[in-house]
DNA sequence: AAAGCGGGGCC
DNA sequence: GGCCCAGCTTT
């Protein structure tokens, strides 16, 4: 459905913005990159958010300890990469840190300390694509550039009852049409903060708090009763099941660890593998599972007697001290804390 | 156009 | 268990 159709242009728009506008201004949170203009502090956020939720990222202290480890572009720029993956680690998609800091380093070097303010120049940065330019653009420097993250997709996908699938091309296509339409050309910081908002306060994926929302009379899934039938999705794929088995070595009090090949959690560290290693010998320890990207894995973790270690190239860590340990995923970390603590 | 890429929190 | 998250890059 087009847009004339629905709403006649520019005064209901005006009214949608000074609505939304108005609700951010009294229910906004204040989040600690909302309270800078600092592009670097906010592009950290926006990188550190991409596919993961404000809870993580603010509550278990990941957002505060990298601004601390690396409070400029300067500091980022120096750092090592395995310095930039230790602070990263536990959080996910590690390509993103790397971005990062190859960002820091253009920035440093190409741009003599100082983030572009023109939009092609900002998306041709590593890892920065459509909305983590508009994001860094409105949110530091109050640029009118739209934005199109997984809240707002779904807000205006209610709003206009939108048919096509938002996560194809043609779903897309519309909806940062919508964006750039609905924008307006002063104050898009708060109107683009205001809708980020309201589909993570409001227009909940689940059923969404209409009695409460701003704009719900400008939504056409809200006065059709029809909000739990958007958005609409690609189906998804169901997670493939998967086996895994590692081994604890231990040594004089240290832990044997490999680096990770190919292309998952590339940088990080991990209990070795035990392909020819035969488990029916070895104590196992613990047994969980946990998802990656489209694989359901279950996780097996055997205790093992030194004569199997054959891998040749890996270090020794000190179990009793962590803060020595290099990057982990997540897994590894977690049977090697309970390894730990059992053992005492 | 589709797949790959982590991990956690919540239902 | 599955779903979803302040997406981007590669194939």
């Amino acid at each position: 459905m087009d847009l004339e159709e629905t709403w006649d242009q520019y005064e209901t728009i005006k009214t949608f913005q000074r609505l939304l506008i108005s609700w951010y201004r009294k229910n906004g949170r204040d989040y600690p990159w909302r309270k800078t203009r600092d592009p670097y502090a906010i592009l950290v956020s926006e990188m550190m958010l991409q596919q993961t939720r404000i809870a993580v990222v603010l509550n278990r202290g990941f957002y505060a300890r990298w601004m601390n480890a690396f409070p400029t572009w300067t500091e980022l720029a120096g750092a090592t990469e395995e310095e930039v993956l230790t602070v990263w680690q536990g959080l996910g998609y590690y390509n993103r840190a790397r971005y990062l800091w190859r960002t820091a380093q253009i920035i440093t070097h190409d741009y003599g300390g100082k983030f572009p303010q023109n939009l092609n120049e900002v998306l041709a940065l590593p890892g920065i694509g459509r909305y983590s330019a508009g994001a860094v653009l409105s949110f530091a420097f109050d640029q009118s550039v739209p934005i199109l993250d997984g809240n707002i997709k779904r807000i205006f996908s209610r709003i206009f009852v939108i048919e096509e699938r938002i996560d194809d091309y043609i779903g897309e296509k519309k909806l940062w049409t919508l964006a750039e339409t609905l924008l307006p050309t002063l104050d898009a910081r708060s109107f683009n903060s205001a809708l980020m908002e309201l589909g993570q306060t409001i227009c909940l994926p689940g059923t969404p708090l209409c009695a409460s929302c701003p704009v719900s009379s400008l939504c056409m899934a809200s006065t059709l009763g029809v909000t739990n039938f958007y958005p609409k999705k690609r189906e998804k794929i169901h997670p493939t099941l998967c086996e895994e088995t590692v081994a604890i070595f231990e040594k004089d009090g240290q832990i044997f660890l490999t680096q990770e090949g190919g292309s998952r959690r590339r940088g990080l560290w991990r209990l070795p593998g035990t392909s020819d290693l035969d488990t029916s010998k070895s104590r196992e320890l613990i047994e969980f599972s946990y998802s990656i990207t489209r694989y359901r894995v279950r996780l097996r973790v055997f205790l093992a007697d030194l004569q199997h270690l054959t891998e040749q190239n890996g270090i020794w860590i000190p179990l009793n001290a962590q803060e020595q340990w290099p990057p982990l995923g997540a897994p590894y970390r977690k049977a090697i804390e309970y390894y730990s603590q059992q053992r005492d």
